[in-house]
DNA sequence: TCTAGGATCGGCT
DNA sequence: GCCGATCCTAGAT
């Protein structure tokens, strides 16, 4: 395969600049498809073709940890500049993985649930167990962090510089909308109506 | 302080 | 497919 070669690539395109997290987290959450999440640390280097992710509205959004206008120390990233990383724990033992939508002052983020590994192949299995099975390396949000080793300690990194360990590239991969499958979003059944927007988006979605 | 509940995962049936 | 683990977060007291 040359996976690997493509992943060499993507690592020296240009970063997906903060203008493209600016829309509203709908359409910013379609973009992300198919672009490619680069995590360096001493480890090395590990990058995933994002292919699933879901888009959280904000203060209208009963899914959303904004709702309301709900600001707290947690949540505090969401409400700044968009194209940054917003991570929390949730059930007290997985991080979940965001990046930051829309101008400062509307919390709104689309969370990255899932990505197919294109480098660091070794670190990333490292990481996430040598028994673990190759299709459940990175196909979860917890799975993800746990696999790119982000915590709350990388939240508010900026997905637009290449120095921040955490960024987002564009390597020119065209996600067709016929390849896009769009969802209601996954473990929100306490959010009402909310819960059936189909706001979840999976490239290839042959997994539901 | 106390309490309820959660944007999940992995093991087991 | 079902269920328990596990503990942080936020809001209430």
């Amino acid at each position: 395969m040359n996976e690997h070669r493509a992943g060499d690539r993507a690592l020296n395109r240009p970063v997906l600049e903060r203008d493209a997290y600016l829309a509203p987290a709908e359409e910013v959450a379609r973009r992300l498809l198919g672009t490619v999440i680069v995590r360096t640390t001493d480890d090395g280097v590990a990058a995933l073709r994002l292919n699933e992710v879901e888009a959280y509205l904000g203060i209208d959004d009963p899914a959303a940890h904004t709702y309301g206008g709900r600001r707290t120390q947690r949540t505090e990233t969401m409400w700044g500049p968009p194209g940054h990383a917003y991570i929390y724990l949730i059930y007290g033992l997985h991080h979940c993985l965001n990046a930051v939508a829309g101008p400062a002052g509307t919390p709104a983020a689309v969370l990255i649930r899932g990505g197919v590994p294109v480098e660091g192949h070794e670190i990333i299995r490292a990481r996430r167990g040598e028994k673990v099975r190759a299709m459940d390396l990175t196909n979860g949000p917890g799975k993800l962090c746990q696999a790119l080793a982000l915590t709350r300690a990388e939240d508010s990194s900026d997905l637009c510089d290449r120095n921040s360990g955490l960024y987002i590239v564009d390597d020119g991969v065209d996600v067709p909308d016929a390849e896009v499958k769009r969802t209601p979003r996954i473990g929100i059944d306490y959010a009402g109506e909310a819960a059936t927007w189909p706001l979840r988006f999976v490239w290839r979605g042959d997994e539901g």
